[in-house]
DNA sequence: CCATGTGAAGATCTTCACAGCG
DNA sequence: CGCTGTGAAGATCTTCACATGG
């Protein structure tokens, strides 16, 4: 068992806000004791999609993206990259963590045949657009863009981007208003 | 001359987004033309914070660390990796993009005598929390986090936690909530 | 009595309509 | 006339107060 407020001082969302959020899916609370934890987990699995398998792909596998494939943050998860590609013929071949890398011309048949829906992108920005398009062209439609370019793709296509330097800025901003208010 | 609807096409933002959002920090626009772009940069800089210059520093050098410090996104920014830390004595010493790899030992005195308030976070989960008590302890304001753990951290110190198994959920879920309602 | 679930109040963010100015 | 800047309307998110039920 655990209360909203336990909750609350484990993911810093405050205890308002986690009963509104739970509640909005069902009453899976109980009153006066708090929330079952197996039952919690196995519902928010359910809600969060992560009762199915997810398989992904990656594209790009220089230093970001191996570094991505070595994490294994993964496997627990809901989700399993199953194959990852670049264009450069001497990344071809390689095994990371058990995920082979294949030559990029590969990717849209892999993509269709497999019946992909998330593929990640961590190519250099010049590269981007055009992996995305033939990403979508595939059939997937939810993309993790690492590239920091704002990538154009169809309004059915969820895109997700990370930019380091957008996060960076982020903080600079902060402490910019910070010092401001500080005199 | 750069005009509001065109900044939106450009970023996907929309367009009365755009005019409230500058229009917040003054009018900077000319109206019947739209902003012109030499200002505009100008501006935005000095609101980013970002006509200064931000030191950084990094923590762990592994693979993901590793990725950052190559990555040249950063040169045309305001902010500056200007030096990098690990416990494993076979990564200190090396030079990666001409930044170098410290022994975590020195990491807080390195903090104080540069004046660093930005931190990077590239560590194992385990290891995160500690480091970032002693970046704190250090001076540090603002750090960017790659553990996939909640930071604990003083309330006057902004993190900004970007966990990739995270990002994967946000798109596995807007994938079940389609296929739901694709009925 | 305790912690959930929820309607209402409050805060914030987004969209809109249009006045104002080059 | 075109595009900005902005008050107001609308939508959404957050906080609160408290009724409800184990």
């Amino acid at each position: 068992m655990i209360s909203s407020s336990e909750l609350s001082k484990l993911t810093g969302v405050n205890h308002y806000q986690i009963r509104k959020d739970l509640a909005y899916f069902g009453e899976f609370g109980k009153r006066g004791v708090g929330y079952p934890i197996q039952n919690l987990i196995n519902t928010l699995k359910g809600i969060l999609g992560s009762s199915k398998r997810w398989e992904i792909i990656m594209v790009g596998v220089g230093n970001l993206g191996e570094a991505l494939l070595r994490y294994r943050g993964y496997q627990k998860r809901s989700f399993n990259i199953i194959g990852a590609f670049d264009k450069d013929s001497s990344k071809v071949g390689k095994r990371i963590n058990n995920i082979e890398v294949y030559n990029i011309q590969y990717m849209k048949s892999f993509i269709m045949k497999k019946n992909i829906r998330i593929g990640i992108i961590t190519v250099p920005a010049q590269a981007a657009q055009k992996v995305a398009e033939i990403m979508v062209s595939g059939g997937i439609t939810a993309i993790l863009n690492f590239a920091p370019i704002v990538l154009k793709c169809p309004d059915f296509v969820k895109v997700n981007t990370i930019d380091i330097s957008i996060e960076l800025d982020r903080l600079v901003y902060y402490l910019s208003i910070k010092t401001h208010s500080d005199n």
